[in-house]
DNA sequence: TTTGATGTAAAGGTATGACGAAATGATGTA
DNA sequence: TACATCATTTCGTCATACCTTTACATCAAA
């Protein structure tokens, strides 16, 4: 049965068309271990035949999964997937790729190990360095977690709102790179989380949480923003946990009703 | 109909191809700000007329581009340069053509900061972690980082290896993926590093801290891992600067022809 | 005037078919 | 056995034709 997969709300990437069915089928073939490390890809036009597309567009389909790290192509050789540590984890596809294969459990521990060592970090930077467009930025996210106490969507979007703009204010390029690339899967987690939260009061508490975190950066207190920020990530770390755990065994990780 | 497969100057063995002539001649481009982001590239003939190849080629490398966040395509609109904020720094080929257009240094910065946020952490999870293999790997990479007290670019492989080993150690996948990619960037910064260490014995106190490190885990304190290895990275850090300082209008490292 | 439908041209998107280039493995020779 | 040679396979490149999308201008209706 044919999973018609839809694009996910948000859908900018700039991968359109033909070739973005064949980069997203084959990228989930190997993100779902069904082409191990090692093994070889069908040659481009037995790829055209299965996806009933031309070898033009399975070729630049081609390029795109080699720029990820997923694929290594040779002449004469043909095309292999590459070993797990090419795969460019640093990437919004792969990152999503992950969750739909099922295998967003692990990323997303991963990720949480190291949001607790990064965030506390870029806090205190932040607290040093933030400009005053950037203040505006974290208070705003603030007020809108607030406003959107009985919309989770609107609430997560809000959430990941503060932390990039953490990223951001702390004024490393890896940092915000870092915040961007994860942006999309990090709004999902945080779905997640919410999961696990019982009633507003704790939402609210969440929302006291990040709000000392923005004063003590707004004071220029690095040591006190870094602490908060800590218990912020590992707040959000239990909460995660906890949905994990409660939702194992249901269908699929992955899909959440709606 | 010359076919006069130009080499490239210097023929590195990563350089495949006309295609790759096309994405390290858009990609440096734009790194070097030639083109601005919200700016438009040529197009798409326009692009394989200047590079004297044909429209496939070009297409198969602005995907490449765009795979790296560097570009976006749209039909009818044309290919424009992303906001900054876009371009996926956590990748090999742009960490070095921002090296190759004279933009190391800020990169390099940033990068040593990142890295003491993350490399004493990583200390930290491998002193608990760290399996057989790996303890190994750390052995042998500062037994050759002894050996090859003489050889620079020797003594600065061994180093990186070291540190490689560290975020392997971690088992935490973004890590393990950081190192990956930064690598190629790390060796290059560890060698200025040495420009400014003058003799033997700063090198072998080098060696020693990295032991340290070493034993730590291997003794599996890892608060003191950690601590020790926020020492080898500072260092590193201090290197750096003396040797970007001293070598401020040599303007080395980087050739600019065209 | 404002709004909405429509047309059109410009740029990328896709499809073919042919040939080139390179790596592999078999074959042949010293 | 060791080495050189060649054929084969698969990706790499090219040329050309046509399709699809969409920004923008144009025109019609409210």
């Amino acid at each position: 049965m044919e999973n018609t997969y839809e694009p996910l709300s948000g859908s900018r990437s700039s991968i359109r068309g033909l070739q973005k069915t064949v980069i997203e089928g084959i990228g989930r073939t190997i993100i779902g271990g069904r082409i191990l490390p090692g093994e070889f890809l069908p040659t481009e036009p037995e790829i055209g035949a299965t996806y009933e597309v031309s070898r033009t567009s399975v070729r630049e389909a081609m390029r795109v999964l080699s720029a990820k790290g997923l694929v290594e192509i040779r002449q004469k050789v043909g095309t292999r997937v590459q070993e797990v540590e090419h795969w460019n984890i640093f990437d919004s596809d792969i990152l999503r790729w992950h969750q739909e294969e099922g295998r967003g459990d692990e990323v997303m521990l991963d990720l949480i190990e190291i949001r607790q060592i990064l965030e506390p970090a870029a806090a205190k930077l932040a607290a040093s360095r933030a400009n005053m467009d950037q203040h505006r930025s974290l208070k705003l996210a603030i007020q809108t977690m607030q406003e959107e106490l009985d919309n989770p969507e609107g609430f997560a979007k809000a959430d990941l709102d503060f932390h990039l703009a953490v990223y951001a204010a702390s004024q490393n390029s890896f940092l915000l790179q870092f915040g961007s690339v994860v942006g999309d899967f990090l709004r999902r987690v945080f779905m997640i989380q919410q999961e696990a939260v019982r009633g507003r009061d704790e939402l609210e508490l969440d929302i006291q949480l990040h709000n000392e975190v923005y004063e003590a950066i707004n004071r220029g207190d690095g040591q006190l923003a870094s602490e908060t920020m800590l218990t912020v990530v590992l707040d959000g770390k239990n909460s995660l946990i906890k949905a994990l755990k409660s939702s194992k065994g249901t269908t699929d990780s992955s899909r959440r009703g709606e």
